[in-house]
DNA sequence: GTCTATAAATAGATAGAC
DNA sequence: GTCTATCTATTTATAGAC
């Protein structure tokens, strides 16, 4: 019996570990999204999360961990969702609907800028230091993040290619460069200031910056200009 | 004689004092540039300076007027450099060249935003923290500070709505957003990631910049379309 | 005003009992 | 693993001589 016990007690065991971690990573992640990483401090991850300080460093062996941590756990929630939208139509070709041209590469480009307005107004997104820090070098040297990052680059590049291929995103951009401004969505300062302002609901300010980020600031000429 | 050197005199001790602290105010802003209001400590600018930490201290009381007024010199740079572009052309009307509708006010903007973009380029643009901070506060209460944010979000903005008369501006979108939309090139991570990439000059990086700025990342159909 | 030396406060990290 | 209490390093800020 305690043959069959064991392993699910230990397998409990390291349930419940996780889930505690669980906690920590989301509470970090929500601290790292409020106020960044060089102002958060670990007596505020300990006081969110509730426990001692002491037992963070249990389960952690560095603030740069910590974030670490959390930052894994958000982009791979980042790669979990990308996936998914590359899974639900398995063929990356341009399409036809109802006489205007469309491109599925595109439709994912922008319901991923979307995905990722969403979780920054919610406060779920853990905004990387803009200046170099020492979570950057920890970043660096993280496997599981470094893997992340490459597969969501790997994926949204992708489609970057596709979607100018077809006509849809300007070609005279080399698509990193489309890259870097698609990530750059996750620091945008103006969702934070229109969030601040509070004149426009968390809809409008995702369509307003979907517009300037896809469309751009100046008007664009119908087919009647 | 006394009676007309001791005007002079005390102005040559003004002047050295403000050229000291001219000295300080660009070290800051150089610091505030590179690592930001956190990363940046009071040592980094003394030891930059070549004064003693002290002496720094009886300059400025805190480390937030001394970065506030690194931030007023940059703010009043920049009211300047808009007044000046605002004398060049009285006239802020829609113009016609070479059959081409063109925009005194687009062009004003635009001419912002490239002299925004070279400013950071060179490292001499102080980033605002992104996150609530001590700083934030501080610039609030500053007169001078929010005297030159005033004055320059007016000029801005009135180039903005007349642009968006013209046609030039998506009218779509609230004049505060396109204000914003600007404000954020001045801390933009693109224009880092592309200068660390080391695969474009500047002048390549403030282009494309422009570019996904005022046209967005999907291409424009032209009027062969 | 500038300096050296130091105070005071904060934050990352650890010791050791339970 | 969790806690309280503490250490250590860093950093903002100041005292006091010159």
């Amino acid at each position: 019996m305690t043959a069959t016990l064991e392993p699910l007690k230990k397998s409990f065991k390291a349930q419940m570990l996780e889930a505690r971690e669980q906690a920590i990573t989301a509470s970090v992640n929500r601290l790292l999204s409020e106020k960044g990483f060089d102002a958060m401090t670990v007596d505020e991850v300990a006081a969110e999360v509730g426990i001692a300080k002491a037992s963070l460093y249990k389960h952690f062996n560095s603030k740069e961990e910590l974030a670490c941590a959390a930052m894994v756990q958000a982009i791979q929630k980042a790669q979990g969702y990308l996936e998914d939208l590359n899974a639900q139509s398995a063929d990356n070709t341009e399409a036809e609907f109802e006489g205007a041209r469309t491109s599925v590469a595109l439709y994912k480009l922008k319901a991923s800028t979307r995905w990722t307005l969403q979780l920054k107004l919610a406060g779920q997104m853990p905004t990387l230091p803009s200046h170099n820090s020492s979570l950057r070098a920890s970043l660096m040297a993280s496997r599981p993040y470094m893997d992340g990052l490459m597969k969501v680059s790997d994926l949204l590049g992708a489609w970057i290619v596709q979607a100018q291929k077809e006509g849809f995103i300007n070609a005279a951009l080399p698509p990193i460069t489309v890259l870097y401004t698609l990530y750059a969505r996750a620091c945008d300062p103006v969702v934070e200031f229109l969030k601040m302002s509070e004149l426009h609901s968390n809809e409008e300010i995702i369509e307003m910056v979907m517009t300037t980020c896809f469309d751009g600031l100046m008007v664009r000429k119908t087919k009647a200009s």
